[in-house]
DNA sequence: ACGATATGTTTGTACGTACAAGTTTGAATT
DNA sequence: AATTCAAACTTGTACGTACAAACATATCGT
């Protein structure tokens, strides 16, 4: 018998519920790291539920590196990870999200421009196209202090996203899945030393061509187009990222 | 006493298989970023197995960022990942194996040390406990540049793996899996802005106090217990590092 | 006392069924 | 011609069963 009748709006699946209780345990110490989890079976009986649903569950968990399940032997919980200085990740694109509440963004200027050769290359979009190009700046909530000097490109159909920033605080790229309902499937980032522009100088505070981490980050729709590109350089003293590799059974090396 | 046994015959599970089946599809371009994967009930006939095999199948896709599968719509191809200048990752451990394939190590020295205050902090062990410190440096093995500068902590007990590490060319959290079957369950990875040491500025090349990327990996066991601390510092010119984000399906956003 | 063997526990793999919840398609209706 | 609505497809959730593989522990024989 599949309980669950007639549920409300949200789609809230049992294995989530699950989860979210779960983790809700690990959070409060229920679990000491180092040991087991209950079995399966055990919470089979506690929730009610078909094993394959703790399973369902139980993954959710080890994707944020809570736990490891070893094969014969238990699930095993983990210490919780560290918390973050400016910025973490469990590669999540909530992260991003959370990211931007412990920092407040300025606009600083927003124009359309033509793409030249260089652009375009960088947008693998063809030269004449006009995107908008956005300069902002993040400075810490706590203290003003300013952490990261960001530019932004994103397609002129955007407009309208473009155009509600200054009013929220959310990232650019979670507006404009809101007002388009363009999804985005994945970010592409990489990190690298680079030396502050003359621009990014003056926004973070320092002399130019001091050393500072850059962060670009490609957003990507579901069939492989690109939505947003940005640049941000970040204060070295203030600012590092962190994030946690799982292991992970890899069917093979390839 | 321990029941190492050589693991008999290597895993092969039937939803590995697929998996790796369709990642080399994916790599021959037999599907188009932007399309779609045949559906669930396709690929069952065509490997003959149940449906619930394909989806283990295809969470390995999703995991490695290749496809996304929508309710009611089906499976999309992404496109594949930028190859990285030196180092990349989509947060699996295999990722570090694969980086150091592309460069070879040369170890410098190896001292057994005596935790001072600062050390017996930033390694999590009281005072007075020794560690192995090992120095090494990376090079390009195409053109011998010099990519990274690394010092490597290990409690003294791992002595075998760390007299290992000059036959080897495998990394040395590698080694120790092998030697001691203590399995390294997660790496905690931050990246940071730094100022060459005297030491590292001489690996490297550059003058000291140039601006580096500095990475700092904490291994961590089943139980929590930290297994090796390694800080490399890395070219600024020469390094960057890429990764991908995927889109998860969040239990809330604790 | 020691080592090998058997037994039980726990997670991993794999099969099956059924329905829910989105998306697309096309026929019927206005 | 445009809109509405039903049916089909496709993935998501959830139940069930069974056995394999790895691990831990107890038992037995020497």
């Amino acid at each position: 018998m599949r309980s669950n009748g007639v549920r409300g709006v949200l789609p809230n699946p049992k294995h989530a519920q699950i989860s979210r209780n779960l983790i809700a345990d690990l959070k409060r110490g229920k679990f000491a790291p180092g040991e087991l989890l209950p079995t399966e079976a055990i919470l089979q009986k506690r929730f009610n539920c078909s094993r394959h649903t703790i399973r369902v569950a139980l993954r959710t968990l080890y994707e944020r590196g809570l736990v490891i399940s070893k094969q014969g032997k238990g699930t095993i919980v983990q210490k919780l990870p560290k918390q973050p200085l400016y910025q973490s990740t469990f590669s999540t694109l909530q992260s991003l999200v959370q990211y931007a509440k412990t920092t407040s963004r300025t606009v600083l200027t927003t124009n359309l421009v033509l793409l030249n050769e260089s652009l375009s290359h960088w947008l693998n979009c063809p030269q004449g196209y006009k995107w908008w190009k956005i300069r902002t700046k993040r400075q810490q909530k706590s203290d003003g202090t300013v952490v990261a000097s960001s530019t932004i490109y994103v397609p002129r159909y955007f407009e309208s996203a473009v155009s509600k920033l200054t009013k929220s605080a959310l990232p650019l790229f979670s507006i404009m899945q809101k007002e388009y309902l363009h999804e985005i499937a994945r970010v592409e980032q990489t990190f690298s030393v680079a030396y502050a522009t003359e621009e990014e100088a003056s926004d973070l505070n320092v002399k130019q061509g001091t050393a500072v981490m850059a962060i670009e980050r490609r957003f990507i729709d579901e069939r492989g187009g690109l939505i947003e590109v940005a640049r941000s350089a970040h204060q070295p003293e203030y600012f590092e990222y962190h994030m946690t590799l799982n292991q992970i059974t890899d069917p093979d090396n390839c």
